[in-house]
DNA sequence: TCGCTCATGTAACATGTTACATGATTAG
DNA sequence: CTAATCATGTAACATGTTACATGAGCGA
């Protein structure tokens, strides 16, 4: 249930409606957990419900602004230092492992979107942390400038392997034949 | 529906039981997808039915042998190929995004903890890759070797990440009274 | 024969998605 | 006044987890 932390730890940061929390998990989904409005704003309520968070704020039409409360708190550093609690479900990394799967051909062209979009996501993170510069610099822990700074360590990184790969797939051209259970 | 993806991908390298998918996702389930065999064996039974896979043999109580059809092999390289479908669910990442939340001392040990851990994994991947030697020579692109030659080049990478982000934290110790929301 | 691992499954529950539904505010 | 965006929600459905249940085979 670790949606239920993601929200913690936005809130903690700051007190934010459903709204804000939902375009912030458009960021967050990206990397590293993925979330919808419709999920959001119902687990809102309940987390209200079991004390974790509440409501600081009501304006117009509905719009509620939620804190994180002192239960909240602890539930969410809790959380964040138990080390039990690990489930990975990533489809991209997923398919790294069944890469294997493919034609040569298919195999290539996978590789070769892949380092694309390693670029891609490299460009737009450095313009990220230029365009935020400001806000980031005074506090190098901002939720997001961690995660972004990651990035730019990892991403080189995968990025290497996929050449890596690459080669391995050149190298090894399929011999007709050769025995494998990889055709189709 | 990414487990049916993830077994076709197996079932493509080999035809397996239930059982030993089983297995293999205990493997994956640490670094892409994890997945449990009370959601295995209806998946399998449920992907007989849509003509995915089928069954090749059956041997003494009711273990049974599953191969991929032609049709879930056109659906294996569909998804492999569809760049839209991605989600990304990781509790990991997720604490990584929220290490602000933390008080400096268990910021600290979260970040210590991170690197001790990679340090493990690293190791364990090295004596994986010595051992399973003989096996993934002749292929490169077998399932697990390319994850686990990704995993050589990623964890040294998020380790330097994880060795920068602890220097922050001693270069920005907390000043009492700093003004940000941190604090517990 | 006792306990472990192999091996498969079901049922109740929790979580997450897609499509639907509604209406306020704001910029042009 | 009209279209886009803000803003919140529900309902039906799909997916995934935990606990329960069963029993075969095998080695000590």
């Amino acid at each position: 249930m670790s949606l239920r932390h993601g929200l913690l730890g936005l809130l903690d940061q700051k007190p934010a409606t459903g709204y804000e929390l939902t375009k912030s998990f458009e960021q967050i989904g990206q990397w590293a957990w993925h979330a919808s409005h419709s999920h959001i704003y119902p687990e809102l309520r309940r987390m209200t419900e079991a004390g974790l968070v509440e409501v600081v704020e009501e304006q117009s039409r509905g719009r509620k602004t939620y804190a994180v409360t002192q239960a909240g708190r602890a539930e969410l550093r809790r959380w964040m230092l138990d080390p039990a609690e690990e489930t990975v479900r990533s489809a991209a990394a997923l398919r790294m492992f069944l890469i294997g799967s493919l034609e040569p051909d298919d195999a290539r062209a996978f590789l070769r979107a892949y380092i694309d979009n390693t670029d891609d996501n490299l460009a737009r993170l450095r313009a990220q942390l230029d365009e935020a510069g400001e806000e980031w610099r005074a506090d190098p822990l901002a939720v997001g400038r961690l995660a972004a700074e990651r990035a730019l360590y990892v991403l080189p990184a995968v990025r290497e392997w996929a050449v890596w790969a690459l080669e391995q797939l050149d190298g090894s051209e399929r011999v007709e034949g050769e025995g494998t259970s990889r055709r189709a």
